[in-house]
DNA sequence: ATGAAAGCGCTAACAC
DNA sequence: GTGTTAGCGCTTTCAT
């Protein structure tokens, strides 16, 4: 099979005794060249095997229809929906994804934002890694107005749009609802809480408490890297604790199902000795029995928002300066894990 | 805050008074360029900000530092594995990655692969849609010498290196365990069997049977899109049956687990009335009680590999063509839905 | 309705 | 060790 030689526009303009300028917009179909010649152009094109230049066309326009992801991490549920919403949306737009993942590492967020930048994406699509607490690398985007939309690990910022669901409303839900079924003593495991979505989380968490008179206690809110090991940890401390709290609501499935699993191991009922609530609505969630109670978090629809949120932007449909925060809704999602 | 114009290495060269050229390889540290100069090139660069432009570098080079990815479907966890294991080398060795989903449908396969290919991408990682009968779609590809390499979902093809793991010997190891725990009449749940990979475990179940001299039951071969339905559908199935299976081997683990759940809550015990054997070793399989028996795939490995060897190839340090597949180590994990 | 010419930013052959 | 020159393939003035 020899190795061909790539067609250009020049190819096809000899061929048709037309110059390279016509070709151009005959095969960007500008009106002004006549149909016919389009047509012939067009024809030529197919039959042998042209194939536009990327390059040449980024390097004269200056756009690269490539969008640029980066993700915490690649290797869980949640980002594989987020990914498949953006690809969706990328795909019918005629917009290619490069992604990359930060694990969790600021310095490595540096890295692949400056692979980004000299990869001249036109727009970058962000959930920021655990140890990012401003967004100051990313300056060099904004100074060049390349539009950069956050989700769901996202930070305020004047700049940029940021889209999530509203965590303050889902901590106060999911603890309203086990104040409701009975539960008094409520166990919050949260992330990092410098983290603004995990700082909402646990104000929603309060505000419920407080509307039962329930002072907060800090010894009840554990931070945790949200592991299925800092499940069992969880669960081991609790069965050492002289007064046990009486129901969990952690903001991560994994965590939860492992502490409950071992909470069982050692004999305890749930829901009956304690309740449940989890976060994510992850497909374990329906594995573990008791089922679990969670927050359903949408993350391909969070993925299809942030896409064509960034390419009506590019597109000057809209424009995202105009809005700070897109909210999605999420939901409870009521299971056995925290019905007594 | 002013968009800035692009700085470029005539800039650098106009106020170190150099050529352009110099400037080119200096930043590429040719070494044949004055450390000293290359110093002050270097310095200046990062001071004014500069970025190359890869879209000149690309359209000069014919190279793209680009790497397509097909996969059938986003939003699963063994591919989102296989995601993070390939990301982390295509970045370690500078190679930027698009990503695009099949969705399982082979026409938006072919879609996706024109679009890398008028992206110039230097190589092609794929796993087939199911729909998938063969290969000839990426055909322009192979007439361009652009490397393909499949993984996982694999067809047999003289020009594509496979990547996978030995489907025979899973299927074989998954039964042969079943019957040495002394079960007997063991349903097999596959995918459709047109596909390489669920027709070599079809073949290893087939051989681990013969070794007990069983002659398998055409009627004990279930063909299914392995979904959380088509599981509670074979456990429908299963509890309608006169002679039911003794156990069963599942090439999915959602499958089986949903299968599972849907005969406990009939009333039989698993693993004594019925055993379960899955495949994948998705995190599910370690939380649904009994904890199921598995097969682990090695996904993270599995991206890896894809990804370095293509790398390999394109940086000539070695040569998909001498290579005509490569064998993942797989293995079966042994937990209580498969111990009487 | 079409074309000529210039240039996007970079690198590689060839010179010196 | 460094510079000159040409050209990658395309689009976009500015003409006609």
């Amino acid at each position: 099979m020899p190795q061909e030689k790539e067609i250009t526009i020049y190819d096809i303009a000899k061929q048709l005794n037309i110059s390279a300028t016509t070709v151009s917009r005959g095969l960007n179909n500008n009106p002004t060249i006549n149909r016919n010649t389009r047509k012939k152009i067009h024809e030529l094109a197919k039959q042998l095997g042209f194939r536009s230049n990327r390059f040449a066309i980024n390097l004269r326009k200056k756009q690269t229809n490539t969008i640029g992801v980066i993700v915490p991490r690649l290797n869980s549920y949640f980002t594989s929906q987020v990914l498949s919403g953006m690809e969706n949306i990328a795909t019918l737009e005629g917009y290619n994804l490069i992604i990359s993942q930060s694990s969790e590492s600021l310095q490595k967020e540096k890295a692949n934002s400056e692979t980004m930048f000299s990869s001249h994406v036109d727009g970058l699509l962000v959930s920021l890694s655990s140890e990012t607490q401003n967004i100051r690398h990313f300056d060099p985007f904004l100074k060049k107005k390349i539009p950069i939309i956050l989700f769901d690990r996202i930070i305020s910022d004047e700049q940029c749009l940021g889209i999530s669901i509203d965590n303050f409303k889902a901590g106060y839900e999911a603890t309203k609802h086990l104040l409701k079924k009975g539960f008094r003593k409520i166990l919050h495991i949260s992330g990092n809480p410098l983290n603004f979505m995990y700082s909402e989380r646990i104000k929603g968490y309060k505000q419920a408490l407080s509307e039962y008179n329930i002072m907060p206690d800090a010894k009840l809110i554990i931070t945790k890297i949200l592991s299925e090991e800092s499940g069992i940890e969880v669960a081991e401390a609790i069965l050492k604790m002289k007064h046990r709290p009486d129901a969990v609501f952690s903001s991560n499935d994994a965590c939860a199902i492992y502490c409950m699993k071992t909470l069982m191991q050692a004999g305890l009922s749930i829901p009956n000795d304690i309740g449940f609530v989890g976060f994510n609505n992850d497909p374990m969630s329906k594995v573990v029995e008791p089922n679990l109670s969670t927050i359903n978090y949408p993350g391909y629809a969070m993925g299809e928002a942030a896409a064509s949120q960034l390419i009506n932007h590019l597109n000057k449909i809209s424009d995202i300066k105009t809005t700070n925060s897109i909210i999605l809704r999420s939901e409870l999602i009521i299971r056995a894990s925290s019905l007594k």
